[in-house]
DNA sequence: TATGAAATATTTCGTTC
DNA sequence: GAACGAAATATTTCATA
């Protein structure tokens, strides 16, 4: 599956704004509507479109406060992280979870309704699982930046 | 712009999947198609809903190395990060950054092509910029988790 | 001011060239 | 790719509550 010029315009343009009309975005990459919409179904088929959302403002629907959470596992190795993973996708709070290399072993990212909700999660998340041995809190001051995927 | 039920139901569906149809919608919320599009207008004039993106998979794109760094700055205050703001807004490879309390006062999230593009990232954002006192990198061995905006 | 049904306009899809 | 009709979908209008 490999994505030419054209194809690299489209996800351009779709991943600014999937609202688009198919008869405009036709234009802007040079292609005709169908043509161009032929690409599209393809790019979905083949996942490089994963799929499209609508990006909601936090502040607006309750969820003013960011953070960054770095931890540290007691006990390493995928089996005895199987626990975490699963309550860490559960909770919406959370919106990334990375496992990483280096001085820790994971990184989140939250957004959260306020200080008692921080409270109640990293009690759920962190003091109450063995396997934690620490965690750091880095709350956001300034959302410089926060795209919702990847560019390129 | 006080939200209700009917709202909360709407953007939860919006923010899994923005390509549902009107119909669709409407009778998963239990509206009309015309009065359930006419709340998703308000929702979008009133910028609860931001915009409508297309997610695109990272390593179908060449972007598969994902990394999460934090820095400290020598100078603190705003004045002092003007041109190093400027700059991540304007690298593409730079997904978040946050500005954050704690130990670090800031915190990036960048999908990569490669190590080349993560050095020249590094030498341009960090080691090239005399107000940066140091940084860490974290890469990403796996993603648990990875949404693209808040949940609620 | 909010709703739903119906009318209208637009977009998408399958087929053919 | 382009062109067309058929089907699906989106938007507007309007009467009603």
């Amino acid at each position: 599956m490999e994505l030419d010029q054209i194809d690299i315009r489209i996800l351009r343009q779709l991943q600014a704004d999937a609202d688009i009309a198919t008869n405009r975005l036709a234009d802007m990459v040079g292609l005709s509507p169908s043509a161009c919409l032929r690409r599209v179904t393809k790019l979905r088929r083949d996942g490089v479109i994963a799929r499209t959302v609508a990006i909601i403002d936090p502040a607006l629907v309750g969820r003013p406060l960011t953070a960054v959470i770095t931890l540290e596992f007691a006990l390493h190795g995928p089996s005895h992280r199987q626990e975490f993973i699963e309550k860490v996708r559960k909770l919406s709070a959370v919106r990334q979870c990375f496992m990483v290399t280096g001085e820790v072993s994971c990184v989140l990212t939250l957004h959260m309704r306020d200080m008692d909700e921080y409270l109640a999660l990293t009690d759920e998340l962190f003091n109450s699982d063995p396997n934690v041995e620490w965690f750091r809190t880095y709350i956001s001051v300034q959302t410089v930046k926060d795209d919702p995927g990847v560019a390129f």
